[in-house]
DNA sequence: CGGATATAGTTGTTATACTAACTATATTTG
DNA sequence: CAAATATAGTTAGTATAACAACTATATCCG
């Protein structure tokens, strides 16, 4: 195989992520969802995760801390999410789901299960398990460490 | 499988083609390539491509209309493309490489393959093509028209 | 021909991504 | 303890992504 055919994976790549995030977020405009395929990500972590701060969370979702910043501001503004002072560390938040929050979550988790279904049509469990062998690996070769 | 664990493929996909990207970018600063990513996509498909108007480019390249009008903009601020009024249609363009567009291209070209080659070690040619063919059924399957 | 419609490209707005620079607070260490 | 350093989070600036609305020009069709 030569380089110039091994180029084509990153357009391959981009075009894809751009286009499953695409249709999820149209159909959670058409859902009303009330926020954004990122801001759902984020809501789900912490929903699963009871006590974490704005880098824990950072962590867990691979966005970079400005993003997160931002994220976090719209998500306090819509009143999902709320920034508990660190009672230890005046420089930390505990981030915390609002009742409200807490109530989105479990109202859109099993529609946002069934919209990320239909990527899958025509494909089967080792597909999966392969596609997830490939990402990981290419993860792993381009992190900063090697 | 659940619907659950099928889920993750989503923030799998979209780590994976962040990773890939900002690689990229990182190697491009660090060789002062002058340009980002995405502004190499649309150069070098212009330079596969003799007479393009933006709408053909923007299909080529998967982009949307305004997202290619800002590439364009900042691709003839720094000189390596020009808008050559299309001779019959006064709405259109046809967008050519410069001299200097056209020798960043071939400078940068053995380069970028080189900066894309090491996400693929330790996968082989038929891990690529399983990779292919997944991203471009999951890109079926998402599509407007379905 | 002339009004309706379609197409090419631009502009505006919001969100995310990334880097760099910054503030405030903790921690380390001489 | 005090200075150096590290960490948590924010702000600023630029680029890309998506959608909607817009201008200008072509084309279609009665």
């Amino acid at each position: 195989m030569t380089q110039e055919q091994f180029s084509k994976y990153s357009f391959l790549l981009d075009r894809t992520a751009r286009k499953v995030k695409q249709y999820a977020q149209q159909q959670f405009k058409m859902g009303e969802f009330d926020i954004t395929v990122d801001q759902w990500l984020v809501m789900k972590n912490l929903s699963e995760n009871e006590v974490l701060s704005q880098t824990a969370l950072a962590n867990l979702v691979f966005k970079d801390h400005p993003t997160l910043t931002r994220i976090i501001d719209l998500l306090c503004k819509k009143g999902y999410v709320e920034r508990i002072p660190h009672p230890q560390d005046r420089r930390s938040f505990h981030l915390n789901l609002t009742q409200s929050g807490l109530q989105k979550v479990s109202e859109l988790k099993p529609q946002v299960s069934q919209i990320r279904e239909k990527a899958w049509e025509n494909l089967n469990s080792k597909d999966f398990e392969e596609f997830k062998r490939i990402l990981n690996t290419i993860y792993a070769n381009l992190e900063q460490n090697n």
